[in-house]
DNA sequence: GGAATATATGAGCATATATTCATATAAGAG
DNA sequence: CTCTTATATGAATATATGCTCATATATTCC
């Protein structure tokens, strides 16, 4: 990996070299962002908490978040695309649970950061 | 907290009373999706993985990202608000570095999500 | 098969976001 | 004080995002 800047200014030319050298490849960056984008929006926050202590099928979502149940569609087509979130069928019923436990260590260590002054 | 739904459909009522119950409130919630947001951008993401290693100043990290200073420095001011880089100076030239060591945390647990299949 | 229920999807729209450009501020040199 | 360097900020713009509405799919019941 080499410095490839035309005009840019560089003060400290060694760690310019030493973040692009340990910085991840753009594609999993990409994918990174992704997958914090998740957690960026309240209404996929609050799925996803609720989801941490039970299932819930996408109306019983729309009306705890008091929105359209096509949007809660739509949020969810997100968190599966992500692997956030899977989902069992009961007839026509779809209940959705977390995944994994990442989601919840991930909200646990961000409330941690903003519950500090 | 009741619920207040009008016309939404409820399958399971005690579900969404005890996601309704042990919900976050408004601007706890608003203050967590916003802090996420900081990682759900790849320059941020790359600035805060290049400063978990070392301090750098607005035009190194510039160079670095292949950006202009300016978008950093945007993208600095967002960090800053959201305590996650502090700053020193010297002289004219402005050292940047990361606030607490919760930034490191949560990338880390992003990494591991998504190198599982 | 057809009707009903639960969820998914696509298009459209209003808002939010990240960058660039131009300009402003802050500190040091002379 | 003036000039230079380093960074910050405001306005503008192009793109992205989340929702609504209309429509489609999937499953069950008859």
């Amino acid at each position: 990996m080499t410095i490839d800047q035309c005009e840019t200014r560089i003060i400290h030319i060694e760690k310019v070299k030493k973040a692009q050298d340990s910085a991840l490849q753009n594609d999993v960056l990409e994918e990174l962002s992704l997958f914090f984008k998740t957690f960026a929006d309240p209404s996929r926050l609050r799925i996803l908490m609720a989801l941490a202590d039970q299932e819930m099928c996408v109306c019983d979502i729309a009306a705890f978040l008091n929105i359209s149940e096509s949007a809660v569609s739509h949020q969810l087509r997100y968190l599966r695309s992500n692997k956030l979130v899977s989902n069992r069928r009961e007839g026509t019923v779809l209940y959705y649970r977390l995944t994994d436990d990442h989601v919840e260590r991930i909200i646990q260590t961000g409330l941690e950061h903003i519950h500090e002054d």
